[in-house]
RNA sequence: GGGGGCGUAGCUCAGAUGGUAGAGCAACGGCCUUUUAAGCCGUGGGUCGAAGGUUCGAAUCCUUUCGCCCUCACCA
């Protein structure tokens, strides 16, 4: 039936009754195999560990490509070097075996720098084939489920997870260097908040009460503010009880970043210096392609206001003195879904995310945007219904907002209950986000300082900055449905 | 949840109008002492995602179902 996987058994199994342990121990390797060619010296002596991922027999000579996590080098077995029975032995080794070689480098005829090895030993037999050499692993659902293979496989995988890696290192930095203070705060929580998102559910047995994972981390990083930490961020995960698609997962990564006496605009400029530091260090270009376009993060990035993107849009100087009814109709004709429930700020909405924003291919900050969209943010001064926020944008989807925190404890509360007491969207019964956080308000009453905020999506700035087209490319173990059979 | 696409050997893929499943790589046996997608000779390998139906005959047509991808909805 298996039957590769039973063919390998049996060299297993001749292996043990030779007396060689297929699934060796500690291997001192000196050296890796990007060093082996970069630090090349004529009868160096070397000793290096990783996969076979190629074997390529000639009688009494076998090359093989050892690869480990810094690169490959081929290998060059010799019978007479080896000795009789070490050679013969080298039949029982199978593409995917791990093993550690001791021998002097060369370069062979074609100047490929190669080990002449004096000795190989097995530390990891391979009982499951890997996949086809030349043309990789392409299946889209074995490369997300068993990523493993992927990440041996395709080399350019391994890469952008490198390069995942390196952002997520060069924010902290970014951030430290600034005086913001790294901060980890309850991903169970007893009422989730900072967002309006269904959460997961789950049951705290020793206190015999319902607990949620997180949707954001928000409300308790603004209890620091309170506390008396001025610059702090998270990095973590934080988890919404959504659908899947190629711009969500139900786990996902933010940055949140909050900073006292600083506000919407404070944080403008942080995200931007940030963002273009990234792309520097990591990318080390300003210019990222994006399937066929080009998204350009050359300073200055666009500001712009809610309102004159929406007027824009519908080329007219005074969308928002239509009547409710008139812009139902405008959105009716855009091939939008209105119900009649809708409010003229959600149909206003509905136009931005449908039509507006997938326009938004450069950097762009939309500014003041309606607050009943935006319940944790201060109003703008001179215009009581938008708030002092900014949504940045880029190559077509929010990547980050950003507010002027609002710090007052009676605003705070009639936003909540203005929330609470708005219907759920249909089939949503179970929200418990909208419960009022008695705690945070009276964090809130006991004084917050003036503050900007922001959060960014990470998955999402790991798209732009490699160029993935979907979040399950830049998340190492995306959610996918369990799969009970095989 | 709606719509569309896909599912064939371990991997990458062929299989017009229905006629009883193929290639390359991988595997196995043999030859080969500087190859590198090594080469040459030979061999094995399939519940054609699953179940049911139509038919003399189904990978192919129909129905149901599972999974993945795209898309819409949900997701401030």
């Amino acid at each position: 039936m298996d039957e590769l996987k039973e063919q390998r058994l049996k060299k297993l199994k001749e292996l043990t009754e030779q007396g060689v342990n297929p699934y060796g121990g500690r291997f001192d390797r000196r050296d890796s195999a990007a060093a082996c060619r970069e630090e090349y010296r004529e009868e160096k002596k070397v000793s290096v560990a990783g996969r076979l991922t190629a074997i390529r027999g000639h009688g009494k000579t076998v090359f093989a490509d050892l690869r480990d996590s810094s690169g490959k080098i081929q290998l060059y077995l010799r019978r007479d070097t080896l000795g009789e029975d070490n050679f013969a032995n080298l039949k029982l080794l199978d593409l995917g075996d791990i093993v550690g070689v001791r021998g002097s480098l060369f370069t062979t005829r074609k100047g490929e720098i190669s080990v002449m090895v004096r000795e190989i030993i097995l530390l990891s037999k391979a009982l499951q084939p890997l996949p086809e050499k030349w043309h990789g692993l392409k299946d889209q659902e074995i490369r997300y489920r068993r990523r493993y293979l992927d990440l041996i496989v395709n080399e350019e995988v391994k890469e952008l997870f490198r390069k995942r890696s390196r952002i997520i290192r060069e924010i902290r930095l970014f951030l430290e260097e600034r005086g913001f203070l790294e901060v980890e705060t309850p991903m169970m929580q007893p009422l989730p908040g900072g967002a309006a998102a269904r959460p997961f559910q789950t049951f705290y047995t020793a206190l015999n009460t319902k607990m949620y994972l997180r949707i954001a981390p928000e409300l308790y990083l603004k209890r620091l503010l309170v506390g008396g930490f001025e610059k702090v961020f998270e990095l973590n995960r934080s988890f919404r009880n959504e659908g899947l698609s190629r711009k969500h997962n139900p786990e996902f990564t933010m940055l949140e970043i909050y900073e006292a006496y600083g506000d919407c605009r404070t944080m403008m400029e942080l995200v931007e210096s940030m963002i273009i530091h990234l792309a520097e260090q990591v990318c080390g270009t300003l210019q990222l392609n994006q399937g066929d376009t080009v998204v350009n993060l050359e300073r200055p990035w666009k500001r712009i206001r809610y309102r004159d993107l929406i007027n824009g849009y519908l080329k007219t100087t005074d969308w928002f003195s239509n009547s409710t009814a008139e812009m139902a109709e405008v959105a009716g004709r855009l091939d939008l879904e209105v119900s009649p429930a809708m409010s003229a700020v959600e149909i206003t909405h509905e136009i931005y995310e449908k039509c507006v924003e997938p326009g938004l291919i450069q950097p762009t900050f939309v500014l003041e945007l309606p607050a009943e969209l935006v319940p944790l943010a201060r109003r703008s001064e001179g215009d009581p219904g938008v708030v002092d926020v900014f949504e940045l944008v880029i190559n077509g989807f929010e990547l980050a907002p950003g507010y002027s925190e609002l710090n007052d404890p009676i605003e705070q509360r009639r936003r909540f209950q203005e929330q609470e007491s708005r219907p759920p969207p249909a089939g949503t019964e179970e929200r418990g986000g909208e419960k009022i956080d008695e705690d945070f308000l009276t964090a809130l009453e006991t004084g917050m300082p003036p503050a900007g905020g922001t959060g960014i999506g990470i998955d999402r700035l790991v798209m732009i900055l490699t160029g993935a087209n979907s979040i399950r490319d830049v998340i190492l173990f995306p959610q996918l449905r369990p799969k009970t059979d095989t």
